[in-house]
DNA sequence: AATGAATGAGGCTTCATTCAT
DNA sequence: AATGAATGAAGCCTCATTCAT
């Protein structure tokens, strides 16, 4: 135990923080338990608690390693200089393979209920916002602002609909008949819809 | 407590699937446990088990109900004599209504993993997938197979979409400024894209 | 469950016994519960009260079945008139077989001690004193009576031995370099020695 | 409760080994539960997982608790400078007065099957074994080796009789007419033949 | 900065048994 | 002769958290 101790140099918050996301995307959330962090860290579960003021503190401090990783990735796909319409199918896919490459990161990110966490501080959820913030961007570039585009709002519409395709694709609920990557190309296929003002053709009554 | 037994006269199953469903609504999944559920329904928790195998089964009830319920709902939707795109569009609402008013129902039957549950039998998916086939129905009416257009694929990426819209939803992410009634008629408008062929032209604002 | 039922024709008690048997053969006795042999049976657990009074009137029942089946073996192994030695030796062998052959039933037959199981009732001890009363008589028959021999004391000397190696081959606790086979063997060889005077040479002190 | 707590001060492991032999003993091993002890000691079930990983840790501490005391029983009885046979009966007697003075060691250490069990983990079968080894020394030194005689083998067939002995007093079905002492000699003098080669000649009593 | 001991609540599940029908 | 519904006790175990050191 000393010597998994003495490995981590004093930073245990740091060794903490990597053990509990290591757990989660390896052994999912349920494994991730006081008693089995401090296990994996190689400390008390006691000890966890002088770095976290419980385990909603841990989770939130994930979820914002989550967010951050998120924003990163997606200002790369975002702050090239590529014309709109690829710029946007780029970051739409860097949104899909984040949450394809970090399933239960995701999970917590934007599954969990504030019934099942104490809610996300709020000063938190700014920081997450930035990331919609950029495909609000790109969307206003795109399409402009008009009565009858809110790139705000659309932003929201798409980041659901990336968000709905991760979301079966993790609960496995995506027929087996259908690849992966076919679906993801549906997906982002669809998505590129946003880019262009509503056909003005077919729906007539209403 | 024989007060509360009496009240229940007879139908213990049913009792127990309602008081479930109301635990999973006002508390989450994690509180459906087989002690609380009894405990609400005034009963042993032994008692359970004489209706139900073990808590997956119970579950797997749950998400039975709701998806007959689900599928009637879109069923009356769909046979209608409407017109197309009407007709697609009083589909989507009817799965976001049901959504919308059966949060404890619309978690367990799209946002649980097979880890965290033992998995839904076979033979029910069956069942549950008869509702993708009614929107794949309808795509096919509206745009015909082609190399160009799988109205199976296509379901699914509508279901994905509304799937993401009810999740962020009931997760409580989407923007406050945002009515959920707004949000809900642009996540429409975007579904409505699905019925036309994706534009073959590049976007023209640059 | 009907079919199953039908199948039993009436003898309940009968297809009870048996059950019961076979699980306690193949899953062992912590398999022998009210509800699986009901399961076993096809009929609810409530029934078997009709039959047994409680649950150790069910394994006192087993336990009377297994002292007869023992009986038999030994009465076939005792009865024939081949000379004493060998006679004695297949009696011998004849125990053993049955105690390897029906681990679980043996263990329920000598293993059990009365804090497990409310006391075997009295009148039936003296069913399984039978089977040691064959052991005395070819004791007697080899020995005779004598102030240095008792036979009955000697057959449950004889008894315990036999006992001892199968207690401890069903507990797994025999070395595994040596066969079942060859220890059993040895077993006998060392049981042979009852047959004969103890040799006067050796013990001097005391 | 804190006066029980009180009364224990700081070595609960030590309670829990304790109150769980008594229980072992008063009760058998089916009384042997978690809840029990805890109850027993004066603390909580979970404190008990403080101290042994599981339940079947912590019978496998009193397993060894008990083979320590049984070597050390034997060990004395073996090293002194007696001449063989009496030697050889003094660590008979030594074994069946630690079996009748402990039943509650003596039934988890060789009673036991794996099945109620998880395996007593091998490098602790180990230590069981040296008491073997003491028998075999002193039957190699009594017989030497030859092709009709294993002085390893010896000492399983010497165990498994006086294992057989114990195994029935403790579940008392030797026969009430025996006094246990008499019993005891019997088998110890039907032990001393394994001193000597067994007699060639066939028995002459007819 | 860290630990070790302890707790209380609660998780799922199985059991033998009873009672009214 | 048989059932179905129900119970209360108990089984093992894990959790987040606290407190004294």
């Amino acid at each position: 135990m000393s010597t998994i101790a003495m490995a981590r140099n004093g930073d245990l918050r740091r060794a903490i923080l990597d053990e509990s996301r290591r757990l989660l995307l390896e052994e999912g959330y349920a494994s991730v338990s006081m008693r089995k962090v401090a296990a994996a860290v190689g400390c008390t579960a006691t000890s966890i608690y002088l770095h976290f003021e419980n385990k909603d503190a841990l989770i939130h401090a994930l979820i914002e390693e989550g967010m951050d990783l998120l924003h990163e990735v997606l200002l790369e796909a975002s702050c090239c200089e590529t014309p709109v319409p690829e710029r946007y199918k780029g970051m739409c896919r860097a949104f899909l393979d984040f949450g394809l490459a970090n399933r239960e990161y995701y999970e917590i990110m934007f599954q969990m209920t504030p019934m099942e966490m104490r809610r996300y501080p709020t000063e938190k959820y700014r920081k997450a916002r930035r990331n919609l913030e950029l495909f609000a961007e790109v969307l206003l570039e795109a399409r402009g602002t008009s009565t009858d585009f809110d790139p705000a709002l659309g932003s929201i519409v798409l980041w659901s609909q990336l968000h709905g395709a991760l979301s079966l694709i993790h609960a496995q609920r995506v027929d087996k008949r259908y690849d992966t990557e076919v679906f993801i190309d549906s997906t982002i296929a669809h998505a590129m819809c946003l880019l262009q003002p509503a056909s003005t053709s077919s729906p007539t009554h209403s």
